[in-house]
DNA sequence: TATATTTACTACGACAGACATAGTACGACA
DNA sequence: TGTCGTACTATGTCTGTCGTAGTAAATATA
């Protein structure tokens, strides 16, 4: 079975965890389980990868973190998508289509 | 007009060029124009990236070169697919369906 | 004929995102 | 008591892209 290598879909790492916190605040752990089902395991985000995301788009101001213990006892930073954050997830949409109409330009079976 | 940034269409450089390349060998300001005119105008790879990715393939046995002096006297390197270039291509293709189904899934039109 | 533009590269260093590796710490379960 | 799953943080490396700069020959324009 054919999985994903992380140069062709590093490109959407932060599009995915965006698409994922429209529906609502969650963390690190559970992105990570969402990824990996949704895609039904084609892909597993890194670890590193995915927290150092964290770190970089709450710098650029499109999540917002805050702490919150859950109902197991357990501490965990869980993320919001701020209006910023909608906003690049939008133009990263129409990206996303505009790219796969340019690659499939280049993509040609071979017999 | 929205065009695409190299995050995005990243992981497709080396793609593209093999793409290019099956038809014969070529050169890189030709394969420069011929992706910009393909893509129409929507993504323009740049000089040093595309040199680099030269570079690169021929390390990894995907591409080979050869010196040929064209009719108006400029001396071109040109660069010629391999078997091997052709195998790693149909698996790029064959990642592409993949990559195009799974981040298909993260993708969700805001109104 | 002089100059600008296009063609066809090469060199070098900076940067960002992904990754490997390692470690911490707490809860659940056997 | 020990292992597994959860939930991270720290640090340094690597790779591909990019900015900047420079060379040089052919072609177009003034």
């Amino acid at each position: 079975m054919t999985s994903i290598s992380s140069d062709v879909i590093r490109g959407y790492n932060d599009t995915m965890i965006l698409y994922l916190l429209l529906d609502g605040p969650s963390y690190g752990y559970e992105i990570s389980k969402k990824i990996r089902e949704i895609s039904e395991e084609k892909y597993v985000i890194k670890e590193t990868t995915l927290y150092s995301a964290f770190t970089r788009m709450e710098k650029n101001g499109y999540i917002q973190s805050f702490y919150q213990t859950a109902e197991n006892g357990k501490r965990r930073t869980y993320y919001q998508i701020t209006q910023e954050g909608i906003t690049y997830y939008q133009q990263k949409y129409n990206e996303w289509d505009l790219t796969q109409e340019v690659v499939q330009h280049f993509m040609k079976k071979i017999l």
